[in-house]
DNA sequence: CGGTAAGCTTACTGATTGGTAAGGTTACGG
DNA sequence: CCGTAACCTTACCAATCAGTAAGCTTACCG
């Protein structure tokens, strides 16, 4: 019958619930997504993503250990979305490799433009951490990486147009590829309506026929 | 004649020369850079920098405000340097769009091969930070995407192949070959002893060939 | 109806580090 | 030779957070 007594909870407006380890890991990994994406890595605080979360900031150590480990949770939980999202679509395209391609491409820029905030996570979010975290971002673009160069590379050898590239030059490709994605984000982002589709289409356009004409022998040469 | 008195300076095995502000001010921006290349700017401290640079942590203060400011002021001038590299190789190489984008690009990939610190300084170290030093860095890549969409518009006038693509294709061109460039700095890491002029070239061949193929009518569909 | 474990909290500490106050010293013009 | 301003220092403060200790409360099971 202490005065004040069971205020902690019995006060706020809604009777916090117990909401069992697994679902509340998951709420907690919710707001920070956003609270990262908003403010970045340091900027956030961990108290203000637990107060956000509804919980007490002892609660995010227990589950995720440390500031770090809740990044890391954030990081590896996107990546794992978007790299699905990507080869779910490519898998989904039958065989041709340009096809895969194209549905993957799509299919990321459709993510982006759904999951704005994974995507400023594990984007902009790489350099400046601790070497676990900067290894986890590398593995997640490494695993696009090797996606993708391996749909060029199977392009360039269903075309028939001979071994002119070697493996050197599909991650030449990917690269680029991967780049130009990644930039045409902040595209996407100032030219707003544009369909996922209609984008993929575009940077295939650009790249897929340039990269053929070249198999073909139609090289730019500066003055030629 | 007090015992320590002096100690401050007399003791150090090289007694610190006196140097006027503009020169100590490149001095601690050099330093500068490069820590903050190798740590990031939350994990880079004033003091380490200050010590690096062979001079206390007040002075850093005093010529450069704030760590923020200094931040910047080593963004403005690598930026700077960046844009200036690209532009002057783009002038000194005729009127073609063409050659001026290659040149562009070679310089770049130069720039980014001979300074890579700088690179990582204007490359990875964007989002996280405060309103203007997000708007510096935005403001530095705007620079360069409008160059490079300059030349873009000028090329797809120049083939005379009509107005087809209008400047929102530019843009979107541009957008992807300068996200290109970003990604294919961590290729050539990757894969040392490549060519600046090589791999712009290679970018070329890919980029622009297939643009030009598109403005010829040989657009790519899926399906087709 | 206990009792035990999962869920949750308040209230702290410890360290790091951006930033500053106060003052010493050397160069240099008059 | 002297004063003044530019150059530079030591020593400190204050705030912010990551991380923790200690313990309360409710659900559920036997």
């Amino acid at each position: 019958m202490t005065g004040t007594s069971g205020a902690a909870q019995g006060r706020t407006a809604a009777r916090r619930k117990r909401v069992p380890r697994q679902e509340r890991e998951q709420q907690i990994i919710d707001v920070a997504v956003r609270v990262f994406a908003k403010r970045g890595y340091h900027a956030a605080s961990v108290d203000e993503i637990a107060e956000l979360a509804g919980i007490s900031k002892p609660m995010v150590y227990l589950y995720l250990d440390s500031k770090e480990g809740l990044f890391l949770a954030c990081l590896r939980r996107e990546a794992e979305r978007l790299v699905s999202a990507f080869q779910e679509a490519a898998r989904g395209a039958g065989a041709a490799p340009e096809l895969r391609l194209y549905a993957g491409l799509s299919a990321f820029f459709a993510f982006v433009a759904e999951h704005r905030d994974s995507w400023v996570v594990l984007h902009r979010q790489a350099s400046e951490l601790s070497e676990a975290i900067a290894t986890a971002v590398a593995e997640a673009r490494r695993a696009v990486m090797a996606e993708v160069a391996g749909l060029v590379r199977d392009g360039i050898s269903d075309s028939g147009r001979g071994s002119r590239l070697g493996a050197e030059d599909a991650d030449f490709v990917a690269h680029a590829l991967v780049g130009a994605a990644d930039s045409l984000t902040d595209w996407m982002e100032r030219n707003p309506g544009q369909a996922p589709e209609g984008i993929a289409l575009r940077l295939m356009n650009m790249v897929w026929v340039g990269m053929r004409d070249v198999l073909d022998g139609k090289a730019w040469l500066p003055e030629g």
